[in-house]
RNA sequence: GCCGCCAUAGCUCAGAUGGUAGAGCAAUUCACUCGUAAUGAAUAGGUCCACGGUUCAAUUCCGUGUGGCGGCUCCA
């Protein structure tokens, strides 16, 4: 048969033969250049049998594609390892994932991390005697005999197709059920590290057995690995939990509640910020900005269906005290009240977990024409919501949270247009804040399923514009069928944090279902009267997560429009500080947030201070700075500007703020 | 919510097989008046997360709760 090598030479090879065998022949070396290969599309190990003409691209160790292939190997390596010292653990899963690997492992006992220790030594062993990973494939019936009554996999093998192929692997004294690919032998990656263990559910549903998972992560290399472990380190430096202390910029207290964010002066500052900024371009847009109350009756969130369907996320309900009262005396249960509650019997007051509501009053308020629309409306509106206590953590999960909320009421075929401007917003802000590191995801309705409102016409233009509006976009975009909301299709921004969870920022929704359960209508210019579409949007999605991901993009340095403090005026010697007083109430006046650091400490001390808190100027004055009317700069970078005139930096830096430049 | 780990000064952390505790930084005061990342000294600072239990005695052991961290799950 033939086989076409893209990066080398075509083989001509007699009968049939594993790719290891093929390729050994022609070059005992290349088993060491590469891990896998790909035949026909498809990651292959060197075990795989080759029967017919092929063609095989061959996968570098370097490539990135191969770092999944020998953390997979190194989960089975944990595996083996486990087995070997604890001998009556369940094996589940174990797959490579981005940066590591993990496997979950059915235990009495959760490991401790003195088990972590050992099991690492083990695996250092199972290293060292280098098996070699074999492919078996076989018959359904083989396979159950082979995993005998190993509970996880005779699941996992009951889920596959009748007609895949079924393969175990082994190396050594160990087998496991897998598709594989594999790299040859046990020996060949032995820079890992395991990271630490967590309950994980069974197929992650919380209804089934918790798991202990074991996380690790491997390289091909020595300095690889202590590169993305100085890298892990580096990150935990940028954690907004931490530099939100160091900075003061939020605190959260657990009298206050958990998951409710109080933001300090500082945060404050930057939150203000970002809303004057995006308050600007709204404008520019045509929003009105309105207000709404944090509260609502319960019957609004009956119209809307988030009361009761959403319940489980929302903060209870309060109900007024005299009328418990009442129900107590007449003998109703806790069980009653709900149930009563859920019926509408007992009406009472919710903290909004939407703004949409009381923005869909607004609107109703008034007849519209179809000359008005679109009505764009425009709140920070806060919202709070009751996530799981086990969620809740910094400022990227919370309770309580203000999105820079906005309803456009439109005319259908409006919603094209009215996509392109919200992206074109949510594009402004990423490009003038330097986040390019974010990913675009269209959520597009599953098409099995008869849980969507609105009809599939409608769907499949509004999809369109989505579609279209991301293209526009110019970045790119995956396209998720199943992820739309019931009552419409989204467009969400996810970005990464320092530690690689996604977040999702900011989103655009088109909405169906709510002008239609309150009824909104406006006049056409056929006279008639028409039903309204909805576009909810946030492109920041709430002002929390996003400060909360800016800290971490910015690792506390803010560009000067945004530092909470930008510039720190630092007399050298006391007989300076009147002159520093003056500079200071000079820059106040030009609307400069300046500090006075007049401390009786050294020049170092207080700009070794300044520079821990990350404030982007420095302006420094000593017998020569008063003489000439001048202060010399310091940027946080430690780079040194010329002296500069009072007033011509005070220029400088107005002009920086009005570029939102970095510095 | 579930599994595991954790909770000591404003912050970062040390500590005792059970006899109520310490460091550095920050704070305050004093001296120093300094030219681009930590001047020196002194002082003050604690319900050792909360509530129960065991004990002559609990910050330490046990239980429960609250909160934090790492995951799982959910996110209109």
């Amino acid at each position: 048969m033939l086989i076409k090598v893209p990066q080398g030479q075509d083989i001509e090879y007699a009968g049939e033969g594993t790719l290891k065998e093929i390729f050994v022949e022609l070059d005992k070396g290349l088993l060491k250049k590469y891990i896998a290969a790909r035949a026909e599309g498809e990651h292959v190990d060197f075990h795989t049998r080759l029967r017919s003409d092929a063609e095989v691209e061959l996968i570098p160790w370097d490539a990135e594609e191969a770092a999944w292939i020998y953390r997979h190997s190194m989960s089975h390596v944990l595996a083996q390892a486990v087995v070997r010292l604890f001998p009556e653990a369940q094996l589940a899963i174990g797959p490579a994932i981005e940066d590591g690997f993990y496997y979950d492992f059915d235990v009495e006992e959760p490991f401790t991390p003195e088990d972590l220790k050992n099991i690492e030594k083990e695996m250092k062993r199972v290293i060292k005697q280098n098996h070699k990973f074999e492919r078996v494939e076989v018959s359904r019936e083989q396979a159950l005999e082979k995993i005998g009554d190993a509970t996880y996999k005779n699941e996992l093998l009951a889920d596959l197709a009748e007609d895949q192929t079924l393969s175990f692997y082994q190396d050594g004294e160990f087998v496991d059920l897998c598709r594989g690919p594999h790299m040859l032998g046990t020996g060949q990656v032995k820079h890992f590290k395991l990271l630490s263990v967590a309950g994980a559910y069974w197929r992650g549903d919380e209804s089934r057995k918790m798991l202990q998972r074991i996380y690790g992560t491997a390289f091909a290399t020595r300095e690889a690995l202590d590169q993305h472990i100085a890298m892990l380190e580096e990150a935990k430096k940028r954690d907004h939990r931490l530099l939100g202390k160091q900075l003061e910029l939020f605190h959260i207290d657990e009298e206050v509640g958990q998951g409710l964010v109080l933001w300090m002066p500082n945060g404050a500052v930057v939150r203000t910020e970002l809303q004057n900024f995006i308050s600007a371009e709204l404008r520019r847009q045509g929003y009105k900005q309105v207000y709404t109350p944090h509260i609502g009756k319960l019957d609004l969130y009956r119209t809307s269906g988030h009361f009761p369907y959403y319940q489980d996320g929302q903060y209870p309900p309060f109900i007024e005290k005299d009328h418990l009262r009442k129900l107590a005396d007449e003998g109703c249960s806790c069980g009653d009240l709900a149930s009563q509650m859920e019926a509408g019997d007992i009406d009472g007051y919710l903290l909004k977990p939407m703004n949409c509501p009381h923005h869909i009053k607004i609107f109703a308020s008034k007849a519209h024409s179809y000359r008005d629309l679109p009505v764009r409306l425009a709140e920070f509106g806060t919202v709070y919501r009751w996530e799981q206590s086990g969620e809740i953590g910094g400022m990227t999960r919370v309770r309580g949270f203000t999105q820079d909320d906005a309803h456009l009421f439109c005319m259908e075929e409006q919603v094209a247009e009215e996509l392109l401007q919200c992206l074109e917003l949510v594009k402004i802000i990423f490009g003038t804040l330097g986040m390019a590191d974010y990913r675009v995801r269209v959520g597009l309705r599953d098409p099995d399923s008869s849980k969507y409102v609105g009809e599939p016409a409608k769907w499949d233009r509004a999809e369109e514009a989505c579609r279209q509006a991301a293209e526009s976009l110019g970045v790119p975009f995956s396209e998720e069928p199943g992820e739309a909301a019931f009552y419409g299709p989204k467009i969400d921004f996810v970005v990464k944090d320092v530690v690689g969870r996604e977040w999702q920022l900011g989103t655009v929704q088109v909405d169906y279902n709510l002008p239609e359960r309150f009824g909104l209508e406006y006049a056409g210019a056929d006279g008639q009267m028409h039903r309204p579409v909805m576009i909810h949007r946030a492109p920041f999605g709430s002002m929390e997560r996003f400060v909360g991901v800016l800290i971490e993009h910015f690792a506390g340095a803010f560009p000067v429009w945004l530092a909470p403090v930008q510039a720190v005026v630092l007399p050298i010697a006391e007989r300076h500080a009147e002159f520093g007083a003056e500079v200071r109430k000079e820059l106040l006046a030009a609307g400069i947030r300046v500090e006075l650091d007049a401390a009786s400490e050294t020049l170092n001390k207080r700009i070794r201070q300044a520079q821990m808190k990350k404030v982007p100027y420095m302006l420094i004055a000593g017998d020569r700075e008063v003489e000439e009317g001048q202060v010399s700069i310091r940027l946080r970078s430690g780079e040194n500007l010329d002296a500069l005139s009072v007033a011509d930096a005070v220029a400088m830096m107005t002009e920086k703020v009005a570029q939102k430049a970095e510095v």
